[in-house]
RNA sequence: GGAGGGGUGGCCGAGCGGUCAAUGGCAGCAGACUGUAAAUCUGCCGACUUCACGUCUACGAAGGUUCGAAUCCUUCCCCCUCCA
């Protein structure tokens, strides 16, 4: 199995991870021989990141594992900017306290998937607002901008696709290929960086990054991409009932985050299993192999792993333990949502569709009131029928209600 | 600066004086079928009110015409194309 050198190219080629690399022969060499320092560059756009990066951060951690340095690259220069690859419409400038907040909150994300510190092989974080907050133009114009050419930069997808379809791309974003190329060069200087990691989307600024390092630096400097995640079905992942799939606790629940993975479809269980969990490869194919029904029990194994990757061992559990009791026994978990309710206003009575939305299981008294008329309304198990039936405290079980919205959303209501 | 085109619900995209809370598609939610899967079929899909052909908010913004405007007029903002 070992095709490669380096555990490193090894691990990656056979986990799923790779789907372009500039020069895979010299890099294995390079990694064989030593450690080396690779990075990946992430977007402060949003407190937090979602599964969308998930790929980006494992690969970051396969590379600690495998004796090399992994940067975790925060755009707070560029995302001042916005990466025009794969968006239509440039989008809304962002103030540096957001900025910084957000990655602030980022920050926390990784520490669960990287050690970071001081040695040869721990993690470090990087802001790219170091260097590029304090460029001058016209230096950075004669030492970087004369080495790339309008010519080579018009050929990009990202750019060649907003011409084609006639919308607008602006100076400011047009410059963002040049800085992300500028980053690897300045990583390289600084930490001896020779490696950039990202989506297949990246291939281009990655490339412009490369092709730069080649110039400025005279090093040789390596790009590597993953294959863009979509599901079997081809939809882009990350969307759940809930909305976006988040890394952050406080953003989505880690019950939430298991059952995002408890759902995966059936086709994309082996490759999640190798992208998203540590476990060894033997053991996924051991869970390849199951069929029909019991491909389940791989679907809980992967919920478990990636819980806990995220939320810790004891989180993980938790969520397994009240998905298993409240789907396979039809009974209550402990981690469902839950909202009180003061005994004395249960005792008077809440309208059944009023209570649906405070529990958060309908946006709007609307929403509920159309959930249970369409039949997907559950009280205590039982199906609700009547929107504006009282629900008292002749309902609490255990001291507790269950409400449940469809076959997976449930909340607990509590009087108290 | 000049000429033309355009800004509609999460997105795409119809509508071009009343019957428009606004056709259709995508996305989303629910039901059926299942395995907490996929595919398929069905229903729902602005908000508020113990839901009524009720009220409110909405078709870039602000005014105006009209019994009545997403639809007409005026001004402003923004975007696109061509010319300079």
């Amino acid at each position: 199995m070992a095709q490669y050198r380096s555990d490193l190219i090894n691990t990656l080629t056979a986990r799923g991870f790779l789907h372009q690399c500039t020069n895979l022969e010299a890099l294995d060499a390079k990694a064989a021989a030593g450690p080396i320092t690779g990075y990946i560059g992430f977007d402060a756009t949003a407190d937090s990141l979602h599964v969308g990066s998930l790929v980006q951060i494992m690969m970051l951690r396969w590379m600690q594992q495998t004796g090399h340095r992994p940067i975790a690259l925060m755009g707070g220069g560029t995302t001042k900017i916005g990466d025009p690859s794969g968006r239509d419409e440039s989008r809304g400038f962002l103030d540096d306290a957001t900025i910084a907040a957000n990655i602030a909150s980022i920050q926390k994300v990784f520490g669960r998937f990287l050690t970071f510190g001081t040695g040869t092989s721990d993690a470090m974080m990087a802001n790219n607002a170091d260097w590029l907050d304090g460029l001058q133009y016209i230096p950075f114009l004669r030492e970087i901008g004369r080495h790339f050419t309008i010519n080579r930069m018009l050929t990009m997808d990202s750019v060649k696709l907003r011409l084609e379809r006639e919308q607008p791309l602006t100076f400011l974003e047009f410059n963002y290929m040049i800085l992300q190329g500028y980053d690897f060069v300045e990583l390289f200087k600084r930490f001896g960086c020779t490696l950039q990691l990202g989506g297949s989307d990246q291939w281009g600024n990655i490339i412009q990054g490369v092709d730069l390092g080649r110039r400025v630096v005279e090093a040789e400097l390596f790009g590597f991409t993953c294959p863009l995640i979509t599901t079997a079905s081809g939809a882009k992942m990350g969307k759940t009932a809930a909305g976006a799939v988040w890394l952050k606790a406080e953003r989505l629940s880690p019950y939430d985050y298991y059952q995002f993975w408890r759902n995966t479809e059936d086709g994309d269980v082996s490759r999640f299993l190798k992208l998203f969990t540590v476990l060894s490869l033997d053991e996924i194919a051991r869970l390849e192999k199951l069929e029909g029904a019991e491909i389940n029990d791989a679907k809980k194994v992967l919920a478990l792993e990636a819980t806990t990757l995220l939320n810790g061992a004891e989180a993980a559990n938790d969520a397994a333990e009240t998905a298993r009791k409240t789907f396979e026994q039809g009974g209550v978990g402990d981690d469902l949502p839950t909202i009180d309710v003061s005994a004395a206003e249960l005792k008077a009575g809440i309208a059944t569709w009023n209570l649906f939305h405070r529990a958060g299981l309908a946006a709007s008294g609307g929403e509920a009131r159309r959930l249970i008329r369409g039949g997907g309304a559950k009280l205590n198990d039982q199906k609700c029928d009547d929107e504006n039936a009282m629900i008292t405290d002749a309902a609490v079980v255990d001291g507790i209600i269950k409400l449940s919205a469809g076959k997976k959303r449930h909340a607990l209501v509590k009087a108290i």
